[in-house]
DNA sequence: TTGACATGTAACCTTTTAGTTACATATAAT
DNA sequence: ATTATATGTAACTAAAAGGTTACATGTCAA
């Protein structure tokens, strides 16, 4: 579990969840797009190492291109850990009306 | 959100989190018993800061007393940034099973 | 088979982080 | 008032993390 939360430490790695999120599947060379001019594909690879290590992504060899998909697995495990069940409804609840408040769409909300 | 992510990325300050989720409105002093000839009082408040400066814990003031609660709204947040409503339920079923073959008690599992 | 493309590995550098020790402040008790 | 208790701050050190460049391997296409 500590390669999980030391995987999610990291902002780039947590924006590449956030690209396998919106589509997966993609390979190395697509996930250094958004980087390109940020760091080196070497660099993107070494994140996309340690997030495979940490089972947030899971990868397919298809000929000489490696397809990586999002893993939600041990990220519900991290709430599970630290939230009751009937906590959850009421935490749930709250940052709805928050959304509401704020007049944002919870469905199409943009996370920080 | 940064703040909360690298927070969490340390296992002694996701063991303080452990310790405020079995009881919350613990001292510094007592936070520290469990790390006693592990690391230094002055070592477990810097812990506390960050996950004070994180939002991960709440404090109030008694006496000369700080009590410390755990807060778990940025948690939950976690899971709704990469995990679409749907797919909980399938997770939550699919990690009750795995209990069950397990052969372990998913409401007193204990978290690695 | 030769060259281009896609991914992998290694050595190195710089910054961040987790811990220490020493000193400081504030509240409670005698 | 004085002392003990509880928490806070600062300077420093060692290790870990994120990044770079250079080199290596494997697959596709002409």
């Amino acid at each position: 579990m500590d390669a999980v939360f030391k995987a999610l430490a990291d902002e780039s790695r947590r924006s590449i969840l956030d690209h396998l999120y919106t589509q997966g599947g993609k390979t190395l060379g697509e996930l250094c797009e958004p980087f390109a001019q940020i760091m080196s594909r070497q660099a993107v690879m070494k994140h996309l190492r340690i997030l495979e290590d940490a089972h947030l992504i899971t990868t397919v060899w298809s000929g000489r291109e490696k397809k990586h998909y999002l893993n939600p697995v041990p990220i519900h495990a991290i709430e599970t850990r630290w939230i009751r069940k009937f906590e959850k409804q009421r935490i749930d609840a709250l940052s709805a009306l928050k959304s509401a408040l704020e007049g944002t769409d919870t469905k199409g909300k943009k996370n920080a």
